[in-house]
DNA sequence: CGCCTTTACTTAACCGTTTCAGTGGTTTTA
DNA sequence: TAAAACCACTGAAACGGTTAAGTAAAGGCG
């Protein structure tokens, strides 16, 4: 099963190989006549001759290829499971990378792990890594010589570019919102948070709103754990063992929501009824649950767009700066909140 | 930014490249001074080198990397989206990879794109086909050199090695287990059956059960559409609308099935006391939503280790023929499907 | 001591491309 | 009509590695 290379061609072609590059690469300012163009295509198609991009990348210095580094929270577990979030920016993310004719070089992350390694061992053209943490180490990454991007980040380092949105203002927004449907105790059911960690700007977010309407922040409202549904499930659990009285909760992420809200109706408490749930995301299942998910929406799409575009522009333009994206952040009203008359509590 | 090469090192060193190259790969049969060795490495470590793996392959003939096809339905909407299933699979693929120091080259399939050309780009060293249906377009997989496994597809073809499930069989267990529920008009929802599709197949072990326990199969109880949450929405609109009466729903995927059962529920039919649904696959929102699914559970994680496993080995033996993986299906009981007393339809 | 191994390297070819720097031949310009 | 410019190519180096073959020195053996 002989490869067959350029060279296969020139000598089909009856020219050297340099001539068959430049026919095949149209390059400009280099000047081939018709008639050898012609021979040199017809030979490379009597061949079926296909480029090595690995050998055209080690001359060329640039491989076409961008590396994707996705969270994968424990080793075992994938990380769609954890949250189809991923699932659904890193299709956005293939989908503009192959429109833009770059391949996608896919590995998940995890914390002990050098996030250099791939992009330096296969030399990608760019990286695009979602959700860091500050204090991560990414050292590596400053001095990689290919353009970074940061999705959902709290890292300033002028070495990165970023894609995000305002997690503060989403979480002010939802929390506000289920106030202004007459909720006064609202708990808060999140992933952990970890300093400059998306769920602490989530935080931030929803103690604002609450004291911005002079309502108290208890502890004993706050539901803190892992980004998943059986946290969702678990917080559920102490919900009702607690018997706790709130009666609307801002759940940090749709997935944990999800398991929220599943965890209540199996026992016996009612959504919308008995308590209202926003999430965040907008992920696509939120709208395939029952009840579907009142949610902050983002366009995860046009995030995993956007992180390919930056990419995209920082290499075209490798003097431009530092690129910071921040996408806007609306409210999708479903099935999941009630508003709750002033007397009823 | 210049990139340090083995040449860097092996100045840095005092010795030739061979002797790097050596030292770095721990050839068998070639000897090298504890010395020298250390040298080496010590160069290594101070420059810091990162050997270029597309440098590497152009010379050793192979890449390290696994190109993976996913279907991508329509063209704008992304792969997870149609079928967490991919999702999972794709985590599982990913997390084998790495652990046997492969990576992965992701890619979105459409139909009227040239299957190989990833593969012979890049020179992945196999492909992992996701669901292909017989009659599309492989012959330029067939000679590249270069293992391939199909995925559920039922494609047979001596060229190619597969992993996938007994869906006739799975079907009948889902059906069958309905009937003995006490159901006997019993609804079947699923994505287009096309000839030999993973579809056709579920369908015929549908009629299968149905058939054997006497029940006819009726046209006014197929539901044909697309494997999508959106189509089973409007199923279960059809459902209503013509007024149906089957007590139970064998649907062929959890997205399906789930759409179907929100549908419904937002109808106002409640699930399962007025139909039971079992679906097909057992993705991990199937135990998420609520109701939880009832569904023909399959080990996704380990399809997408077999398959990657399955490349592993045919590189390793080249010669040993082809290899088929079926996976063992098993009926898991949640909260969607609900016995009837024979006097009750 | 001379010959044969073994050890510890080095040399150089090669993998498949790109691209810079020619090279003749023809055409244009002064 | 000689010089300059242009055209249509070719040769060869370079990209960063691997590896077969070669070599010089040291060690073993009769």
């Amino acid at each position: 099963m002989k490869r067959v290379s350029i060279k296969d061609v020139a000598r089909e072609a009856g020219v050297s190989t340099a001539t068959v590059s430049y026919v095949l690469n149209r390059h400009p300012g280099e000047s081939i006549s018709a008639e050898t163009t012609q021979r040199v295509l017809e030979a490379a198609a009597r061949l079926n001759y296909v480029p090595n991009l690995n050998a055209r990348s080690l001359s060329s210095r640039h491989t076409n290829l961008i590396g994707v580094l996705i969270p994968q929270t424990e080793p075992g577990k994938a990380f769609v499971f954890s949250n189809p979030f991923y699932g659904e920016l890193l299709s956005a993310i293939e989908y503009t990378a192959r429109e833009n004719g770059y391949h996608l070089l896919l590995s998940g992350t995890r914390e002990d792990q050098n996030y250099a390694s791939i992009a330096q061992n296969r030399g990608v053209d760019g990286i695009v890594i979602v959700g860091t943490y500050p204090g991560e180490n990414l050292d590596a990454l400053r001095t990689i010589g290919v353009p970074v991007v940061l999705v959902d980040s709290y890292v300033t380092d002028s070495a990165f570019h970023t894609i995000g949105i305002r997690d503060r203002e989403g979480a002010r927004m939802a929390t506000q919102y289920l106030i202004e449907k007459g909720h006064r105790d609202i708990a808060f059911v999140s992933g952990s948070i970890r300093e400059n960690g998306v769920n602490s700007k989530r935080y931030q977010g929803y103690c604002e709103a609450m004291q911005a309407a002079g309502l108290p922040v208890r502890q004993d409202a706050l539901y803190l754990g892992t980004v998943s549904h059986e946290f969702g499930q678990q917080a559920a659990d102490m919900y009702v063992q607690r018997g706790a009285k709130q009666t609307a909760a801002f759940v940090t992420a749709d997935i944990l929501a999800m398991g929220f809200a599943k965890g209540l109706m199996e026992r016996g408490v009612s959504i919308p009824k008995d308590i209202s749930i926003v999430g965040f995301d907008d992920v696509y299942l939120a709208q395939m649950c029952y009840p579907s998910l009142t949610t902050v929406h983002q366009d995860i799409a046009q995030k995993g767009k956007l992180a390919v575009q930056c990419i995209l522009d920082a290499l075209e333009n490798p003097n431009a700066g530092r690129m910071e994206h921040i996408l806007p952040l609306t409210l999708t009203e479903r099935d999941s909140v009630e508003e709750r008359s002033a007397g009823e509590c």
